[in-house]
DNA sequence: TCGGATCTACGAATAATTTCGTAGATAAAT
DNA sequence: ATTTATCTACGAAATTATTCGTAGATCCGA
């Protein structure tokens, strides 16, 4: 369920792509870091058995399409994050993450708005 | 720089515990899962060679300090956490957590304060 | 059609991390 | 004093993750 580093950046790339064939995510690692060819392949055949993608036979090519949504794996590797990092209090990390941003007016104005949701939620 | 998996959970106790000997690092571990004595003396003295701990040595036992602090350590941390899983956007991040989790109104208006500093900043 | 380019599959080398067994020294217990 | 327990050091096995080479199939251009 937990993607490892490189299935990560993988995953990354399939989010923002849509479905890739392997030459496609390849070239884009490529961009970063050099990757061998078949290093991304053997990659994505891992994810596939792991059920992390799928794929779609299109003649000789495969096309891996992202099998876990963005934000479930967000939520996923936060708890696990929070809890190894910050002795599971989401709250202590978020006034870290806070403290050292730089933050836009229109993104603290985003989160006034949550935080007003939730106490509204809070009242009930 | 970047404390291991591993490393984290030990350093997690040394801040804890403070000061500690190999023996209460260990006896801490196997209230969670087994780990032989002898794994958690040859972590440590990883953790010593690379900088991440020092150590005092009383009679025939060495008592491992941690050497660099949790605030420190989380930020690092931080940093890398949100590039790779959010990348780079710590403030999505904060919104997710926001989110999944349960906050007091306490905890809330620790926010909003920190929001409202934020926002006095901004506007010099 | 022939030769080079491109694809998948697969095995295995490499690297990084974690785990532990053994040895030797010292302290404590009988 | 001799055994037993506890400590460190060290090397290396075990595990996990990453990387890539090679082989065989298929496609494409000259």
């Amino acid at each position: 369920m937990k993607p490892t580093d490189s299935e990560l950046e993988i995953l990354q790339l399939l989010w923002e792509l849509g479905p890739s064939t392997v030459r496609a995510v390849n070239e884009r690692l490529n961009e970063r870091r050099d990757v061998g060819y078949t290093t991304t392949l053997k990659l994505l055949q891992i994810m596939f058995e792991k059920g992390i993608v799928t794929r779609k036979e299109e003649g000789r090519t495969h096309t891996y399409i992202a099998a876990i949504t963005e934000t479930d794996t967000q939520t996923v590797l936060l708890q696990d994050f929070v809890d190894q990092t910050f002795r599971g209090s989401a709250m202590k990390m978020v006034m870290q993450a806070l403290g050292n941003h730089e933050a836009s007016a229109e993104e603290l104005d985003e989160i006034k708005a949550l935080i007003a949701h939730m106490e509204q939620q809070n009242k009930l």
